[in-house]
DNA sequence: AAATAGACTTGATCCAGGTCAAGCTAAAAG
DNA sequence: CTTTTAGCTTGACCTGGATCAAGTCTATTT
């Protein structure tokens, strides 16, 4: 309990209310490329409340869409539950990536979302959003551009499901990380996981038991050092040549 | 020769031309929910060419971003190219359903999409429809909602891949089909396929073997009839129970 | 510090669906 | 008409990864 208190002090309001325009993430978030003035403007819009803690949801699946979220720090794990109790997992979220986008379509979330590890997350009315991009040319074209991509990136998530094989899974898996990491200024090579082996072997479409042997071989082949949580990946270049299936690419369709 | 004047003669301008405002497929296609004098608007900026053929190729994974796409009438399927001339097919796409969303993010597309059979298309150059939504509200909230639809269509297929087995994406596949055939105003029951089984099954992440002999299982359990392309549902009840995987969902994650 | 529990690992076994091989069929080409 | 070819079906066999079954390790609770 005293811990939690220390927790929260630590990453309070310094850190967390401010502006999208001190904010580290600007460039890769929302309001990448808007003007100052304009990202004034979505900044009045968008609420950051206090942090999350761990299986803390953000939304659940058939809740009424009411805000689109954003990861400030920490980690979300988005997901679609089934009737009898298992679920499959869509993506995992780290800062700067907007969540909820599917909830558009029909004004309910198609999906749920739960925090990983005690997290910052931004929320931005969707109401307010779509009139605000209405008004801001630059801000429409981002919001087109993030669906579009959430379009790309579960596009390519079908074909990994559909064509590769499990340690092919497990490679690209893991370099998407890497350089999501990168990208946000961490070290693509030393980093720790926030979600489970069950939750990656659900995400890749593989046992537990799987993930598991391939982490202990990609370790025994020195691809990677593995222990729990914490991974570094040792040979980004052979993890690269695994992830692409080299092997048998004999389901070529005939053209006409 | 004779034969494919005649073709011509059948679709053309009648039929092809027509605006949207006339078109059998406004509601459930881009102009959805426009005023008439938007929907003049945007008429305006859509192109309506000839009919393609089979295997024409609407554009190509790595073109620069020109138009997003409508099929009219006839069928498309988008697929993902790998560099050892196998390909991922990530969809089939059928009247009203707009094609290309995920090339907004970088103005490039990321797969290639080819008409199935004879087929008229829309062409919408994406500048311009950017344009027009600025000052179309309604048209931004039809693109925000077509795009996420897209999404969580895609979710939807994750799922499937990750989780069901082959005798339940087979029955998802085909009671997708029959349900948007029913949308449309055509037999949900009755229909042709105009894929081959080896694009199911590389849809499916199936081997085309294994579409084959579930169509034969299948219709020996009196669920369908099917000849060649031609399928006849027989109990669509019984497939939907088939497609929802009952069985083990052992994967349930546990919750903190 | 002992007990309980969740997360992970490892080994043994099994099977759904892939692969290989052969033949069939229909429609297009000659 | 016959030949060719692409698409489809069916059977036999094989294998990657799932499932089942014990543990082990860490972290939290008592």
């Amino acid at each position: 309990m005293g811990k939690k208190l220390a927790d929260r002090k630590v990453l309070s309001f310094e850190n967390i209310k401010i502006a999208c325009k001190n904010c580290s993430l600007v460039s890769l978030c929302l309001p990448m490329g808007l003007e100052p003035e304009e990202m004034d403007r979505l900044d009045r819009i968008i609420k950051r409340s206090r942090p999350l803690h761990r299986g803390d949801h953000l939304f659940r699946d058939g809740d009424a869409l009411q805000c689109l979220y954003i990861v400030k720090t920490g980690s979300v794990k988005s997901y679609a539950p089934s009737e009898e109790g298992g679920e499959q997992v869509l993506g995992f979220h780290l800062p700067g990536e907007l969540i909820g986008l599917d909830a558009i379509e029909n004004s309910r979330h198609n999906c749920s979302a739960k925090v990983l590890e005690t997290s910052a997350i931004c929320e931005i009315p969707f109401t307010n959003l779509e009139e605000l991009s209405t008004s801001i040319p630059s801000l429409q074209h981002q919001m087109y551009r993030l669906l579009s991509r959430e379009i790309s990136q579960d596009e390519n998530m079908l074909t990994l499901l559909g064509k590769n094989s499990a340690e092919e899974r497990l490679a690209a898996f893991l370099l998407s990380l890497s350089a999501r990491f990168k990208r946000r200024g961490f070290s693509p090579y030393d980093f720790y996981l926030s979600m489970s082996r069950h939750e990656i072997g659900n995400y890749l479409g593989l046992a537990v038991e799987t993930v598991s042997r391939l982490f202990t071989r990609f370790q025994e082949e020195r691809l990677l050092e593995v222990e729990r949580k914490h991974i570094q990946l040792l040979d980004l270049e052979r993890l690269e040549n695994l992830s692409k299936r080299s092997h048998n690419d004999k389901d070529r369709i005939h053209s006409t």
